[in-house]
RNA sequence: GGCUGAGUGGCAGAGUGGCUAUGCAGCGGACUGCAAAUCCGUGUACCUCGGUUCGACUCCGGGCUCAGCCUCCA
């Protein structure tokens, strides 16, 4: 039995569909102004990682899952201006740099992906329900603001209580609000910004309703579950609340789902800020798994504290989990039986991903124990392994590709690998990674590291065995420290030499 | 000031009213020409003070510390 904690409630509690035919998910994604930085990267992997489990436990084709792109709002036409460029060329590149990131990152796509400036109707027509029924009024200034004291159970998500958040002394005083709490659901335009008509005038939507009318719109007015980062929760969901179940007279939203933040040095990541790391930045560094996989080992709702050190251990964990993997001839059917249930029952739980992963390691464990001994049932271990990796998009790459060190994209300049050298360009060809689909560039990146091609390790390798053969250790040493130089790892075996990336 | 959440072994990170999480690092052993990888063994971990209980890291209360929200932010 799936049990997810609701915001709402603080509470796991059992999740009951509405409709378990057709189970519904929307997720705020990013406003596109810039590059995505390692917070989205947590929430396009958490709820990827929630949309997958779901499409399990209910069915592939009785699962929703939309994803939104809000892509107008002041930070946009700042931006714009800053950068001497239509707004919609600006949001194009960022939304193909996103696409790119979570594609890197495995995340599949969601269902839908709507655009608030392709929902102005709904919108507006939102906008026009609460004008109607007095939930919203328009001021002197043209801007329409939500009267927040119609609304009897605001501050319900958030736990807040509209006297506190009076108190409170950062609300912005506003000459044009009822009371200062109310906020804005349309602006209106002021010259030289872009703007759309209305009722009330040519402007542009305030920064929660598009939310509302686009969930609204995809998924009906009542639904199942709605995620965000958790700096959402106050004021944005908060307002999204407000907004829809007095638009639409229903409730809205059945369980909240709010992911921990990012840290650094024990700090929110958040771009006021200043202090956080772009998802580029960090696939500079280490390969797109052992980000996913650090993301995923931890909680969802637990702080992710980002640093080198974690990061390399993320690596070696993940490391260890392909090693276990490597050589086996997978059949086609994995074992399952107790670690699959126990796979399962940690993901129904919350979606309990690092006790998912430990099932992963003790897999791992026994696949190494019964390679030898047992192949064959080892190598059933080895894809139930990957299967269930798989379901949390991890281990889904050949091992010899991720070992000998796809991604880190070092680039150092003794480069001289030529393209034949490659060998696999697989996940980033896999998933259209757009940016890098010039083979060549490709070639480079995922070769460096090293200034070595697979062939010059291949034929340094064979000549250590030679030297190994004629027990000329000195040799076989040299070698080994030159390629280990080189950032090349040697591992012998019975059955000859492998090598792997550092 | 109001409201959340958290404090687990060297590090990271789950979990449970009494029984090994898991990974990284360390130590001992096996294997190896030596390594690496792997396997076996190994760590008197649960912020603090009270309470409940036969028994609490796990439940309850106080305290301390940390993080977050109350302004844009995933």
């Amino acid at each position: 039995m799936l049990q997810i904690h609701n915001t709402l409630t603080r509470r796991k509690e059992a999740f009951v569909p509405i409709d378990p035919e057709n189970v519904r998910m929307y997720v705020c994604g990013m406003t596109v102004y810039d590059y995505c930085h390692l917070g989205h990267a947590r929430v396009l992997v958490v709820f990827d990682v929630v949309a997958r489990h779901l499409r399990r436990v209910f069915g592939a084709e009785h699962v929703t899952y939309v994803r939104n792109v809000t892509d107008i709002d002041d930070k946009i036409i700042q931006r714009a201006n800053e950068h001497h460029e239509p707004i919609d060329r600006l949001t194009g590149r960022f939304i193909e740099a996103m696409h790119e990131d979570a594609a890197a990152l495995g995340v599949l796509p969601p269902d839908e992906e709507p655009r608030a400036t392709r929902h102005m109707d709904e919108i507006i027509a939102m906008i026009r329900t609460l004008v109607e029924k007095a939930y919203a009024y328009v001021a002197d200034n043209g801007d329409v603001y939500y009267d927040v004291s119609r609304f009897e159970h605001y501050g319900e998500l958030s736990g807040k209580r509209l006297e506190d958040l009076r108190a409170g002394a950062r609300v912005e005083v506003d000459a044009a609000k009822q009371d200062p709490l109310d906020f804005v659901l349309w602006k209106a335009a002021k010259p030289d910004e872009p703007s759309w008509n209305s009722p009330w005038g040519p402007g542009r939507p305030g920064w929660h309703i598009e939310c509302s009318a686009m969930s609204t719109s995809c998924l009906g007015a009542h639904f199942d579950i709605h995620g965000g980062g958790l700096d959402l929760q106050f004021p944005h969901h908060e307002n999204e609340i407000a907004q829809s179940e007095a638009a639409t007279g229903e409730k809205f939203v059945n369980v909240w789902m709010h992911n921990g933040f990012v840290r650094i040095d024990e700090e929110k990541m958040s771009k006021s800020l200043g202090n956080f790391f772009t998802i580029r930045e960090v696939l500079e560094r280490y390969d797109p798994e052992v980000v996913r996989f650090f993301i995923l080992n931890s909680h969802y709702r637990s702080p992710l504290n980002y640093s080198d050190q974690h990061m390399d251990e993320a690596r070696a964990a993940l490391t260890r989990l392909y090693t276990a993997l490597r050589g086996l001839e997978l059949p086609p059917e994995a074992a399952s039986g107790e670690h699959e249930a126990r796979f399962v029952a940690a993901m129904d739980d919350d979606f309990n991903t690092p006790e998912a992963i430990a099932v992963l390691f003790e897999l791992a464990r026994e696949i190494n124990r019964l390679r030898e001994s047992e192949p064959a049932e080892a190598a059933r271990l080895g894809a139930a392994m990957q299967r269930l990796g798989g379901e949390i998009g991890l281990l889904e790459s050949d091992p010899e590709y991720y070992l000998k060190g796809r991604a880190p994209k070092r680039i150092t300049a003794t480069f001289t690998a030529g393209v034949e050298s490659l060998g696999h360009v697989a996940r980033s060809a896999d998933i259209n990674f757009e940016s890098l689909s010039d083979t060549n560039s490709f070639a480079e990146t995922s070769i460096s590291g090293s200034g070595l091609t697979e062939e010059e390790i291949e034929d340094l390798i064979e000549k250590r065995a030679q030297a190994r053969m004629n027990k000329d250790w000195a040799e076989s040493d040299r070698i080994r420290d030159l390629l280990a130089a080189q950032g090349i790892l040697l591992e012998d075996s019975p059955q000859g030499t492998t090598w792997r990336r550092k």
